[in-house]
DNA sequence: CCTAAAAAATACCGATTGGTATTTTTTAGG
DNA sequence: CCTAAAAAATACCAATCGGTATTTTTTAGG
């Protein structure tokens, strides 16, 4: 058992997992350490021998929820062949994300950016690293496409990539408490229309 | 005093103008009794005589703060003349929104839509009929726009209500958890296009 | 297989949670 | 001004909160 994982860091993992959904559904102050110790079947001193505090779970589970979309979408438009492509993932991954329980409690970077803005400065930090991260890459996939000579070379790029993730983000809020992924469905068509409308 | 409201109507209105903004900061689960009483300067027994639970009294504010979002855009809505001008409202009004503290903890749609969907059924119900309320606004204002000869006939009308409605909510969550009301400002740029695109 | 270290469980802590029963104070109509 | 009703304050409740100190169990290398 030499080169794999310690004990200490292969129960974490497994108190990260089986904490993620209920941190994405209850948010950060709706959970609670019984919360914790019900999901994993482990006690109160297990949980704090291996994390500082519920803050410090919480985080991790963060990491874990939004990098689990992440790589499910950096997997998609590695496959992709042109930009136009690469670019409509965002237009369609969503689709499968409200219906079936990839993720439960929805869209982490939504759930914790909401949940944390006005309480957590931890959360939100990670929250907000997350939008940038990911407008960055929606900005990268368009000046790439544009080098290509595959889109509109005068694209407002910021706003572009801006207005995609707020539709998605605003489509998964609507759908969700409505109860309608329909509705989620609509607005993804708006952001085809507008990926679409980057082309040459 | 005889046709003015009653005391126990004005400490009911009292307590939720007071504890309005800790609500729509902190959410359901976060606001405490404690904060109920320090934000009002009265003891729990005096809300628990006005008030059946804590969930009665994020109920009301809810409305109280959703209502003062809607009444203000309603009143700039009805100021405008064309059609176009009336749906332009609402990639203006949020300027001001994000800025200053006109609702304090930002929309209260969105912050509620988000903390109530997994975990409080009624908050959830009523963060939803708020949002099928201004979407049908939306659709209103299409409609009228449409027979007035002033929009296009051939608009998808529920796209374009729910895609404004989804980049209005989004981009506020990425303008607040970035601290940068730029951001907002950046996809009401968007919505403003999106509306201009609908003239004729 | 033994053993020291690491991890998990137990037992405990004061503080706070949402909520209620009772008492005191205030209100407002006659 | 008096008084009954209404409203607010006080005092209390069990349960749970997040967290810690200590004990027991498990792990894994020699």
């Amino acid at each position: 058992m030499e080169n794999e994982l310690s004990k200490a860091e292969r129960t974490r993992q497994f108190i990260i997992e089986r904490t993620s959904p209920v941190f994405n559904k209850k948010g950060y102050a709706g959970t609670s350490l019984s919360d914790l110790t019900e999901a994993t079947g482990l006690t109160k001193g297990s949980i704090y021998g291996n994390f500082k505090n519920k803050e410090e779970v919480a985080a991790e589970v963060f990491e874990y929820n939004s990098g689990k979309v992440r790589k499910q979408i950096q997997e998609r438009i590695q496959r992709a062949t042109s930009y136009h492509d690469k670019l409509l993932v965002y237009a369609q991954v969503y689709h499968s994300f409200t219906r079936g329980d990839f993720i439960p409690g929805g869209c982490p970077i939504l759930n914790t950016a909401v949940d944390a803005d006005d309480t957590n400065p931890l959360l939100k930090d990670k929250a907000a690293k997350a939008v940038i991260r990911w407008k960055t890459g929606i900005e990268n996939l368009i000046k790439g496409g544009i080098e290509a000579g595959e889109l509109k070379p005068d694209i407002n790029i910021t706003e572009t990539a801006l207005s995609m993730i707020a539709m998605i983000e605003g489509g998964i809020m609507i759908s969700k408490v409505t109860d309608s992924p329909a509705n989620l469905d609509i607005v993804l068509t708006s952001v085809h229309s507008m990926v679409d409308s980057l082309k040459l």
